[in-house]
DNA sequence: CTTAAATGTCTATTGATATAGACAACTAGA
DNA sequence: TCTAGTTGTCTATATCAATAGACATTTAAG
């Protein structure tokens, strides 16, 4: 544990007891571990722990009750399967009750070069952009700009809005099955956008995939870059 | 940009400035904007710049020239592809010039039920731990646990060390083949002693992957954690 | 050589972070 | 009811983070 490097004790001590909470070490209890044990254990004052403990009780993932204890609210990642067949909401599955995905904007535009070479469109072709949200349990889960070609699948907008589902959207064009073709993923530190359309607090962590799905017979379909709340989810690849 | 959150705002101006030079906004100069002018887009004081840009010359990405500006000294993330055919060595092809892998340590030890359970072993396995660090161009790439069972690997670590290639150590134990069955993807805040192994400063982001590696007939061979510099490294999966 | 445009260094001030100690308030169990 | 264990609140002090301003130093171009 060290100061002078620009993240304060009380966010780094915050990571390590969200870290510890989603690892399953406290399920014993039920509870985190006291103040003055915990302050202790990472060798700092007690009042550094209450304020990353403060922190995390503004997530929503502890809540402290004096004379009994802090509790722990929630605790688990959801894992998203990506895969040749990735779809979104099968992949939630059952590890939340609530899904919804939110369409939160849409726009035709001219292609920058890199977003034309993903979907392989000829020059001066037009795409349509998706901004959209998804949430699980109201928690939101996935922030995601999409990118599809605009002569195709004009209106795919009012097709999303209608369902929530890229998968329903796509049928009403024609294209009754797509899959994954590339993902690549990284990870980031959540910026201003993140922050208030994730609703992180700064130093969280975004794993940040681009993707591009293609239809049966290997034509691009859509592009999309999507971020996710890294302390909510994590990726399993099947191969 | 806000402050009172634990992150301090050189810290945050650093994480953006960084991912700026990886996403090459800054390839036509081949240096940083001026301080002064940083500071007007961010909206803070040059000295908090300042402050940023001298956490970039400590990781070595940038270096400042009095009079001239600052230079970007390396910019680019290393792709790391996984399949069902992921080969640490081959993966990272000619991104790199130099490459190793050195053992740091190897024990045989009992099992964790999660990692018995992983590697499919009978109760009362023993299976042995390796503790490697790959580089590339001197920087490390990655720190991995992985086990083997210990029946069928016996004596692995002598020949890791002196292939410094899981693929050759293999070979030696007449697995002349084996297949990436499931990787698992999260991303968490560098701890203790990812600065140590890895190099890094604290607030930053380590990518995590859960590897399973089986033989040809199916049976699990290896299973690894492995721990990645998210500034330095990207995973693209294809289907 | 002169000048503009950079980075480097210094002083000073304010608010956030961290430590330390003391005591109040609440909970659960003996 | 009493007590041990726990969280809540308060005061005080030292260090870090951020802003502000001034001026020095270096580089490259005219």
């Amino acid at each position: 544990m060290q100061r002078q490097n620009g993240v304060a004790l009380w966010r780094q001590i915050a990571d390590r007891i969200r870290t510890s909470i989603a690892d399953g070490n406290y399920d014993r209890e039920g509870k985190v571990p006291p103040e003055l044990t915990l302050a202790s254990e990472f060798g700092v004052n007690r009042h550094t722990v209450r304020s990353a403990l403060a922190a995390l009780a503004e997530e929503g993932i502890v809540r402290a009750v004096q004379g009994r204890g802090t509790l722990i609210e929630r605790k688990e990642r959801i894992n998203f399967p990506i895969s040749r067949r990735t779809r979104f909401t099968q992949g939630i599955g059952d590890q939340a009750r609530e899904k919804e995905g939110l369409l939160l904007a849409s726009s035709q535009e001219t292609p920058s070069p890199d977003i034309a070479g993903r979907l392989k469109l000829p020059a001066g072709s037009k795409v349509i952009r998706l901004e959209t949200l998804r949430k699980a349990d109201r928690r939101p889960v996935s922030r995601a700009s999409s990118w599809f070609a605009a002569n195709r699948f004009g209106g795919i907008a009012e097709a999303y809005a209608k369902t929530g589902s890229i998968t329903a959207a796509f049928e009403a064009f024609g294209v009754k099955d797509y899959v994954r073709a590339v993902t690549e993923i990284s990870a980031v530190h959540a910026d201003a956008q993140d922050l208030a359309d994730l609703g992180l607090s700064p130093g969280a962590i975004v794993l940040v995939t681009r993707a591009l799905n293609c239809d049966m017979d290997g034509a691009p379909v859509q592009y999309s870059v999507t971020r996710f709340p890294a302390d909510l989810v994590q990726f399993t690849i099947e191969n």
